[in-house]
Parts: C-alpha cells; sequence; structure tokens
DNA sequence: CGTCTCATGCAAACGATTCTCACTCTGCCG
DNA sequence: CGGCAGAGTGAGAATCGTTTGCATGAGACG
C-alpha cells in the first residue's frame, strides 16, 4: 500500500547520508543540485509521511520552520542542535523525562507530552563565528 | 519614548486579568468582545513589544502558534499548559537547568538556550473529554 | 501488457504574521 | 492652553512556509 517510487528513494538516501536537521525546502534544494527532478510539494509529503511512520524525527526552528533528520535512536530522545549550520547531538534525558511525569501528574493534568530541544552554536560555528568579529 | 495609548492600556488589561496562555488572534476577537475596537496589526505589534520588554512570555503550541501570558515569576522558568484551554501552571525546573547547562558544555556547544514545555489536558478538560467519549 | 491506484507536479490556496502608508493622537515645549 | 514632531494605529497588501486540488504519471500485480 506504499509504493517506492525514485522520489522517495532519493529523499530516504539523502536523509540517510544526511546526520544534521535540515528543512523541506533545503532538503529540496539539496536534491535539485544532485539532479534529482522532484517537486517540492512531494518532498513535503515524503517528509511527512517518514514523519509519521517514526522514520524521522521533527523538531521546529525558532522561525517555526520543520526541521527533518533521521535519528540513530528510534524511541524518544532530544537533541541539542546547531542553530547556525543544523549540527546535531542525540540526547537521552532520563532526568528531564522524569520531570515531566512528576510534574504532570502533580497538576492533575493527563495525556501530558513535552518538548525539550537545546539550541547553541556548535564548536565550529563558535570558531568562524569567532574570526569573523574580529 | 512609549506612549500610551488606548490601545495598549486595553491590551494589557486582558492580559493583566488572564492566566491562560492566549495567541494574538484570540486576544483581538476578546477586545472586541469587550467593545474596544483594535486593529488585529496592533494587536500583534503591541503584545511583540511586551514580549520584548520581559512583561509577557511566549511559546509556541504544536501548531506553530505564538501564545502570550503574563506570568506571575519574571524570571526564567517553564510551563504546563491545557492543549485544549490555554489554563498554565508556572513552573521551576532547576533539574532542567542543570541538564541543559551540562550537556551544551559536554559538547562544545555555546550560547546554548533551551525549550522545555509540557502540554496535557487539565484536569477539567480531562473530564469535559471523558463524558463527551461516553 | 492492462488495469487499478497511489504518487507526483504544478499552481492555486491557506493562515499566521509582518509590512506599507496615509492618517491619528500622545507627550512635550513654549 | 495651542502647536508640533513623531510614535502609534488600522486596513489591506504582502510574506512565506506549508497544504491542497486536480490532471497526469507510473508502481504492483495478474
Ligand atoms: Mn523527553
Ligand atoms: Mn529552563
Ligand atoms: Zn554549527
Ligand atoms: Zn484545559
Amino acid at each position: 500500500m506504499q509504493r517506492m517510487t525514485r522520489q522517495r528513494a532519493a529523499v530516504s538516501d539523502l536523509l540517510a547520508g544526511t546526520d544534521d536537521f535540515r528543512s523541506a525546502q533545503q532538503l529540496h534544494e539539496m536534491l535539485k543540485d544532485r539532479g534529482e527532478g522532484i517537486g517540492l510539494a512531494t518532498v513535503y509529503r515524503t517528509v511527512q509521511v517518514m514523519a509519521d511512520n517514526g522514520d524521522l524525527d521533527v523538531l521546529r526552528n525558532a522561525d517555526g520552520e520543520s526541521l527533518y533528520r533521521q535519528c540513530a535512536s528510534r524511541g524518544h530522545h532530544h537533541h541539542l542542535v546547531c542553530r547556525r549550520c543544523g549540527a546535531t547531538v542525540e540526547l537521552d534525558a532520563a532526568s528531564v523525562e522524569k520531570w515531566a511525569a512528576t510534574v504532570g501528574a502533580q497538576h492533575g493534568f493527563t495525556a501530558v507530552e513535552h518538548t525539550a530541544e537545546l539550541f547553541g552554536l556548535c564548536a565550529e560555528c563558535t570558531a568562524r563565528q569567532q574570526s569573523e568579529d574580529s
């Protein structure tokens, strides 16, 4: 019921070889550069399906854009993301999980979910930044 | 250099008497209901100025809309928000602060910021939900 | 191959937010 | 008190990421 097409393969391949969070538009651009003809709408649709299947992680950056990434760990986890280049570190955060569960229950809330992401400048982008400033 | 206008007073008053997170559009609607004539763009501008001044907290809901609230504590803190009605509990989260600081440094990131919000159904909305389901 | 569908591409539609610009009103000075 | 400079306002146009409608294309399976 889910067909394998050239376009899906291309998106899937691209994401498999990328370890930074990328927006749908960036992915579309990268595919064009690779010589893959693919419609922007198709990228959006594909990336959404993959996210729904749990094959991709999604997060919103400060501008509200959705960024996608194929993470190594498939279970629930969090991220430390470079806001300049998208470089990402996957994080486990037992303390945060505990906090979320406890606090939600304490206040009588149900179906509690949480978001917890860290954004900063990775070491490389920090260095680049400093040489620019001088 | 910052002038007090009828519109700003109205928005400020409204927020002072509301303790749920609300979108700019909701606020605009509420003001219209109160009989306050005010443009939507003005609500957006006002709410932004107030947020820049640190008078309001902002967060993005799952749909990416910005929600505003005048919090009791003016320092950095987090929230437990009802995704149905906007009811909010302010949270301190020392464990989360510690986690964010530690992890960022460990990976050589600088200028690290974090988001951490809990979304659920408040006790009241949970009850309402269950009676609907039956 | 042929058929049945799901997938694709393009353009139009969306929706929250921002911007433009002519007009209004606040805060201040004389 | 007027009078003015310039911040503030409102209506609508513009943005921009994302979604959708629809005619066309192409997997899967016999
Ligand atoms: Mn978690
Ligand atoms: Mn914090
Ligand atoms: Zn970086
Ligand atoms: Zn509620």
